[in-house]
DNA sequence: TTGATTAGAATGAACGTTCGTTTTATAATT
DNA sequence: AATTATAAAACGAACGTTCATTCTAATCAA
């Protein structure tokens, strides 16, 4: 890797959860093939030896790191699932989920959206970008089917919305239009989902 | 990389051309980091001599992959500036032009999307990936520089639509929703951009 | 012939991984 | 309670491999 980075994860925890850290950290903050197995050592303060004690091999603490978030998002979901009875509460929590994330952990969610890109992670994991998104049309595809959304329109509006969060995750992280600007499209959105999920 | 990857470039080019193909092909399918330098030589008909005589080094052909690119789509936005003359009619040609190529040529669309990325080129290129949308904007911010445009909701409706191409394209590439879904989306969009633009 | 181009073997650095050892924690025995 | 025995975990130097790059010889074009 290029530059120091200077983020070491406390020594509180133990090795795998230090290891996952740092490496979801690393990982995308400057991607998987420009992170060596040293600099995992370094930023979690744990040995070479240490770490292929607990993890197959560098693909594995990726795999292991995916298998955590992908766990950490399914019991969100699960309780989001559990909260709301309704198709349309679900897929609104969804949403909301996706916009804090965005804010709150933005690791997490640049993984969510980036993991599936060829580079990021060996292999191909096609469900670990889109779990969230699976889950939403989940929502939309029972909604339908008990007559809670209408087939047609609320299914292409619902799919819209998200669609439109989702824009709103990979514009936002990739700087490509401008924060103002931005706000003004949540707006758009926010209201478009009022008008369907009300 | 793994397996052999039979795409071997014709030798009526010349060294230049035929590597700046291969990797493109090769980029777009298995990744920068994937791409070890003798899978170009062997994609591309060339030494490993010959190669490093036209170019400084791995990261170089990257660089003028990206160049190329970057050219020739400059060269279909300059034909789109001359041809239409009103912001909105740019913008629609933009459109269309995105539309067109992720069907005619995927790899070039799915470098213009992902180039960016981290893992995708070394070191950071914020243009490569947003070249088309960027003279969206710009044609954007004229026309409402102009008065061609309403200043508020014209750019938030342009922009929504033009996030709303960048959003199929992506979800397209990704084979995150199905086609029917995706083919209605479309009807929505082209629905919503006829509005605006018309 | 001379300079530019091609060729592919040679090189050295960097990487992921292994291995023998040491340390720490837990259990068993006295 | 003190000592020994056993296992698990941590360590980091060393290994083999792969990769990008260089180098020297061969080939082509003028």
């Amino acid at each position: 890797m290029t530059k120091a980075n200077k983020k070491v994860i406390q020594s509180g925890k133990g090795v795998h959860e230090r290891v996952i850290d740092a490496s979801l950290h690393l990982f995308t903050q400057q991607g998987y093939f420009n992170t060596s197995v040293p600099d995992i050592v370094k930023a979690s303060n744990c040995s070479t030896g240490s770490i292929y004690h607990h993890f197959k091999d560098k693909e594995g603490i990726a795999n292991a790191l995916y298998e955590s978030l992908l766990h950490r998002m399914n019991a969100v979901l699960g309780e989001i699932e559990q909260q709301f009875p309704t198709s349309k509460q679900r897929c609104r929590a969804v949403i909301e989920l996706l916009f804090q994330l965005t804010e709150t952990e933005p690791d997490v969610m640049e993984f969510i959206i980036y993991a599936k890109h060829k580079e990021f992670l060996p292999g191909n994991n096609p469900i670990c970008s889109s779990r969230p998104f699976q889950k939403m049309r989940e929502f939309i595809t029972e909604g339908i089917a008990n007559g809670e959304l209408e087939p047609i329109d609320d299914m292409v509006a619902a799919a819209s919305i998200y669609g439109g969060a989702l824009r709103l995750i990979v514009l936002r992280l990739d700087g490509v239009i401008e924060h103002s600007l931005m706000d003004k499209l949540d707006d758009v959105w926010k209201c478009a989902w009022r008008s369907v999920a009300a």
